[in-house]
DNA sequence: TAGGCCATCTGGTCCT
DNA sequence: AGGACCAGATGGCCTA
């Protein structure tokens, strides 16, 4: 995981197709999106359920919220598990505290199940190989890869916006796009991409992805 | 079997 | 008061 944070934007690509096998991280391919997600059957940790049962399809986790029958003696497992830490669910809690308790879960469970849509929106966008045969990204490696795309994307304007300048120098044009070049997100300073060429071999991880030292390594960017 | 990743529950805190 | 957000705890599933 270590390897996405230094990823260059050079790099980007080439890894992101290989990422899930290079970087052995979990999902997609043997549990697909459905099983992956596993919105079914509650977590032990709360309402759990009278058998151990796999995770259970979407609906089913919808009235995990909503039981009533055996509520209470799962309460009391609960209860019992948890041991000393649980001081406040020693007495049994009324049914309307309970109640409570069970439409705040749903609604924390709602909150998780759009944070993980956007997570997949996210993933949708990212141009990393979208097989059966590749696993699903990560939450973590969604994000950092999401974060060396933008980065990458920044880097390729500018030096577009660069060979626009040259090209319009070198035929003698007026250069309104050198004289005041546009920054990404207002932070040029922070991405010095012109500099690749002067830096010297990446200590860290990024040459062994990219082959080559990059501007947005911090490594490559330190000191020596 | 250990480690990674995940969903869920839960209690606390902050905001409206 | 109710909802959103967060972090800790817990246990299941999967892979190396």
């Amino acid at each position: 995981m270590a390897e996405l944070k230094s990823l260059s934007g050079d790099a980007y690509l080439a890894l992101s197709h290989g990422y899930a096998a290079a970087a052995g991280l979990a999902y997609g391919a043997v549990r697909g999106p459905e099983a992956a997600r596993g919105y079914g059957a509650p977590g032990p940790g709360g309402d759990l359920p009278a058998v151990p049962a796999p995770r259970a399809p979407a609906a089913a986790a919808e009235s995990s919220g909503e039981q009533s029958g055996d509520e209470d003696d799962a309460f009391e497992q609960r209860r019992r598990r948890r041991g000393p830490g649980a001081a406040a669910d020693v007495r049994r809690r009324p049914r309307e505290q309970r109640s409570l308790r069970l439409s705040i879960n749903a609604r924390e469970r709602r909150r998780m199940h759009d944070l993980n849509d956007a997570l997949d929106g996210l993933r949708a966008v990212i141009p990393y190989a979208h097989s059966p045969s590749v696993r699903k990204l990560s939450k973590i490696a969604t994000l950092l890869l999401a974060k060396n795309y933008i980065l990458m994307q920044a880097q390729a304007l500018d030096e577009m916006r660069r060979l626009v300048a040259y090209l319009n120098q070198s035929q003698g044009l007026a250069a309104p796009v050198a004289a005041a070049p546009l920054t990404p997100f207002g932070q040029a300073a922070v991405y010095p991409f012109s500099a690749s060429a002067t830096l010297g071999p990446c200590p860290d991880k990024c040459a062994a992805f990219s082959g080559s030292p990059s501007a947005l390594c911090k490594h490559c960017n330190e000191k020596p």
